[in-house]
RNA sequence: GCGCCUGUAGCUCAGUCGGAUAGAGCAACCGCCUUCUAAGCGGUAGGCCGCAGGUUCGAUUCCUGCCAGGCGCACCA
């Protein structure tokens, strides 16, 4: 049976026949044999296609020498068609050579599957609530809003690809002091008087406030508390539009716009708190209602309501939880600032006080700074202060492209350094273009071949024709999409994509510069150049599937 | 004081359950375009993987301590 047949790779089928040959030697072995084990590749290519270190890990277990169970590994494996060899190298190492046919799985499966190749299950069924950026909406949307826009949109992107049901969320601080300092500010700047000191400062404030009394000149009629709240509401409304649009425009989508505001509608915050009192964990103290979080691990107590009977933002937090799991969702992704992290330990006690398991229910993900340079100088990011990078004026900067792409790379636990210089430059410093250029490239060679009549396709794989050291490596890198997919989304960590992509790219460019693949001058197309071309074709999609979970585009031509 | 994150090549950074000779791009130097996109490819050079211990057959990876940098520790939002 053919990997395509059986939808399993082929490392999958290889591990499991490990495994196999493991547990029929159980009683020689004498110890647990795991549930799973992976197959590296090895950077060395002279260990073969695939190695395992399986039979060292279970040498103490087992009292049996590594090399003994390589052997017995060696052994169990010999008879298999799609593998050519079996060596152990060292001291227990077994490397595996696949068979040249057996490599043509891959390409089968890339070509069957198409945009959906990389998809897998390994969270089929889990319904995944993704928050993201949750900015206030008193101002534009800032540098660091923008690398949550990006890598969360492409988690969720990688999430959905591995079977998950993801729900995008932004959580929409619509109510609080922010909100009325934001009205306050808007108010004055209308009014042509100095603005709140402890008030929004940016330049986009006079622009709104000119907005708003263009749209409603009625509004400078009103008086007092009346006028501040009627700029606050049309204000709220303006900004919100500005996030969503510029978001969009970003290709960053959420399913779902939540407002704080409405967790205290319909008295849906007394009901959380009764769902929290009857869990046990909800107590009054000097006039104040907390929930005990010290129950679970945080460092202090939580209060929600306050002694003058006002709402701690922790009530919000607390209610927004509830929802989330009320409305279905199994586990609740929340992307925070570096600046936000101390929160991590009162929403996971949150979730025990719930009655839920901390460590499965909620995953926080911290986001640490990006700087930004240009001119080789850091642009200071103040939003107060109005002199801020926005997301849009990043866009306009650099491109979509650009900007997604380098915010994504980097896994998000480091502070991250973006040169727009660099990113305007269209060389491969910039690896979203080295990753396109690919992409472009192998388009070019796909539209030759068609003109001049070279066919390629599933039923023209001739992997026995595909023996170049240059083949051989890309078929190899084209199998680990899949794996590179499912990791990305266990450990939420979409920048694995990226870098795939641009190693998938380099071995690439690596084949194309060592193996022509259309006939030169008058030569006779052959059959190697349509496995060769198929090999492309198969190439350009894992490339624009890759892409296209960083919702990075996959030009055809550049 | 307590907590979270970070420390890998001159620079910017990769390196999932511990594995074989630690990688990429840039910067430096040397090569490759009369035929598929040179936005590309090949080569040279460059490393106490912060420091010190520990666990292990084996540690950049796990544990402890220390040093350095960033961030946070409200009846603020």
């Amino acid at each position: 049976m053919s990997a395509a047949q059986s939808n399993l790779s082929i490392q999958d089928e290889i591990s499991a026949a490990i495994l196999q040959v493991l547990r029929d030697a159980q009683s020689q072995l004498n110890c647990e044999i795991p549930t799973s084990l992976t197959l590296d590749r090895p950077k060395n290519r002279d260990h073969g296609d695939y190695a395992t270190s399986i039979a060292l890990a279970l040498a103490k277990a087992s009292g049996l020498s590594p090399r003994k169970i390589a052997e017995i590994i060696e052994a169990g494996l010999k008879a298999r068609e799609d593998i050519a060899a079996v060596e152990i190298a060292g001291p227990g190492f077994v490397n595996i050579t696949l068979a040249k046919s057996s490599q043509g799985g891959v390409i089968a499966n890339i070509l069957s599957a198409g945009k959906t190749f990389g998809h897998g299950n390994k969270l089929t069924g889990i319904a995944i609530n993704l928050e993201f950026i949750s900015a206030n909406p008193t101002g534009p949307l800032h540098l660091g809003h923008t690398r949550w826009a990006a890598v969360g949109d492409a988690l969720g992107r990688v999430l959905s690809a591995a079977g998950a049901k993801v729900t995008r969320e932004f959580y929409i601080n619509d109510r609080g002091v922010q909100m009325d300092k934001f009205g306050a500010s808007l108010q004055a700047a209308a009014l042509g008087q100095p603005r709140p000191e402890d008030g929004y400062h940016g330049a986009y404030i006079d622009d709104l406030a000119t907005e708003i009394v263009s749209i409603n000149p009625d509004i400078l009629k009103l008086t007092g508390e009346e006028q501040v709240f009627a700029f606050r509401d049309l204000g709220y409304r303006l900004q919100l539009a500005q996030q969503q649009g510029v978001l969009e425009k970003f290709g960053t989508h959420f399913e779902v716009w939540f407002s704080e505001k409405s967790l205290y509608d319909n008295n849906f915050f007394a009901h959380c708190q009764e769902v929290l009192k009857a869990k046990g964990h909800v107590f009054e103290l000097d006039g104040a209602i907390w929930l005990r979080t010290t129950d679970f691990g945080d460092d202090k107590d939580r209060v929600m309501v306050k002694s003058d009977g006002s709402m701690a933002y922790f009530a919000s937090d607390s209610a927004y939880y509830i929802s989330k799991r009320e409305r279905g969702f199994d586990i609740c992704i929340y992307m925070l600032g570096a600046d936000h992290h101390g929160y991590t330990g009162r929403l996971k006690a949150l979730a025990a006080c719930n009655g839920d398991d901390p460590e499965y229910n909620v995953d926080v993900l911290i986001g640490q700074m990006v700087k930004i340079m240009e001119g080789g100088e850091e642009v200071k990011l103040s939003k107060r202060a109005g002199t801020i990078i926005t997301l849009e004026e990043l866009v306009e900067k650099v491109g979509v492209d650009a900007a997604r792409y380098t915010l994504i790379r980097y896994p998000v636990d480091t502070p991250m350094v973006m040169d727009v210089d660099i990113l305007r430059s269209r060389t491969n410093e910039n690896p979203v273009y080295y990753v396109q250029y690919a992409h472009a490239r192998i388009c070019g060679v796909l539209r030759n071949a068609a003109d001049i009549g070279i066919k390629y396709g599933a039923e023209l794989i001739y992997p026995e024709l595909l023996v170049h050291e240059r083949e051989r490596e890309l078929i190899g890198a084209l199998g680990e999409f899949p794996r590179t997919v499912a990791g990305a989304a266990e450990l939420r960590e979409p920048h694995r994509v990226a870098r795939y992509v641009e190693e998938l790219a380099g071995v690439y460019h690596r084949f194309y510069s060592d193996c022509r693949v259309l006939p030169l001058g008058d030569e006779t197309p052959s059959e190697l150049h349509s496995a060769r071309a198929t090999l492309c074709s198969a190439t350009a999609q894992v490339i624009a599937n890759g892409l296209e979970l960083l919702g990075v585009s996959a030009p055809e031509k550049m």
